[in-house]
DNA sequence: CAGTCGTGGAA
DNA sequence: TTTCCAAGACT
């Protein structure tokens, strides 16, 4: 009474859920679109990527549309959505793809293009051209441990659901329909399997899952625990000018919030800045005045505590940056950026 | 390989 | 309030 995929294709043939980026049966299906869409939903809710997928698509309608456009233009299309580098490695996707002519139709020719990794090359490969893989993410993890009883904690564990994932591509059934095949595993994860309270009377592997058989259905996969966050603190310069512009900045290519926009201000480290120092990293001398409050932002590797300092600009002179409304400069940045604009509301 | 890299919603 | 987590990739 093992697990089939005769069982769990029947129960997605009536089950699954309507999304965007996902064709009707039959319906023509675009690469382009899956792979945005899987790049997108990286690490990233259904939820948070829905109205921001049709944006995108709308703003880049084709590969080559995002090829064409300039960094800035992707940037500010992306802000907001986290985990910049997606952007910056999609832009260089679609460059190489539109120089080729098209996506390489194997998953190794996908795994080798910028911010294509092994779930993602997997997914476009099975979703758009029906290679016989199945695609590992947090969704599939959870089932294979979970049907095959696998108690060891990830992320160690992470080879042996790989193998059990792979191993589902043995069944003819499943190698008949990839692409459907891992979107029932994303849906039963999603809708049934969740990681907590499962709805196992509702699961068409019930019978063959281990973990239900066991009691522990809501115990696995186990992880193992997480470090703690440290505390950093920042303090950032609100400069305006007269049309009550404010002035950003563009952060280096690389590392956290590579190439998106700033609001100037010191590095974020673990002592607090004595204001004489902070006023070191001032994008300009001006009549600095401290805005009432601490904006707080969490990251994944640490939280963050910023303060802020506004002036108005005295000479537009030697002062490096962009200049732009609050209204356009909250949608062009990252949320970080976004909760200083909000703290200097009464300001600006 | 373990650390880096965002965000917002749910419990 | 804190913790966890969501269709991971890159170094």
């Amino acid at each position: 009474m093992s697990p089939s995929a005769a069982d769990l294709l029947a129960w997605y043939d009536r089950h699954r859920r309507v999304l965007p980026w996902r064709a009707a049966p039959g319906e023509a299906r675009d690469p382009y679109r899956i792979w945005l869409s899987e790049v997108m939903l990286q690490q990233t809710t259904v939820a948070a990527v829905g109205p921001r997928y049709a944006r995108f698509l709308q703003r880049f309608p084709t590969v080559g549309a995002l090829a064409a456009a300039d960094w800035a233009e992707v940037a500010e299309e992306w802000a907001g959505l986290g985990y910049y580098a997606r952007a910056r490695n999609l832009h260089a996707c679609a460059k190489a793809v539109a120089a080729a002519g098209g996506f390489p139709r194997n998953t190794e020719g996908l795994a080798a293009l910028p911010g294509i990794g092994p779930y993602t090359a997997a997914a476009v490969g099975a979703i758009a051209f029906d290679a016989p893989v199945v695609p590992v993410d947090g969704n599939v993890e959870r089932v294979m441990a979970r049907i095959h009883g696998v108690e060891a904690p990830l992320p160690g564990a992470k080879p042996i659901l790989t193998a059990h994932a792979a191993a589902c591509m043995e069944d003819p059934v499943a190698r008949a329909r990839p692409g459907d095949f891992a979107q029932a595993l994303f849906d039963l994860g999603a809708t049934v399997c969740t990681p907590r309270n499962p709805a196992c009377a509702l699961c068409p592997w019930r019978e063959g899952c281990a973990a239900h058989r066991a009691g522990i259905q809501a115990e696995l996969p186990r992880k193992s625990p997480k470090p703690a966050r440290p505390l950093r603190h920042g303090v950032h310069f609100l400069l305006r000018d007269d049309a009550g512009r404010v002035l950003l900045r563009r952060r280096p290519e690389k590392g956290l919030l590579g190439g998106m926009l700033e609001v100037p201000g010191t590095p974020w480290r673990a002592d607090p800045w004595p204001e004489t120092e902070a006023l070191d990293h001032a994008p300009s001398t001006a009549a600095w005045r401290p805005v009432e409050g601490i904006a707080r932002h969490g990251f994944t590797h640490f939280e963050l505590e910023m303060r802020l300092y506004a002036a108005p600009a005295v000479t537009m002179a030697a002062v490096a940056g962009e200049w732009m409304l609050p209204s356009a400069a909250r949608g062009a940045l990252p949320s970080v950026m976004r909760r200083l604009l909000d703290l200097a509301g009464a300001v600006v």
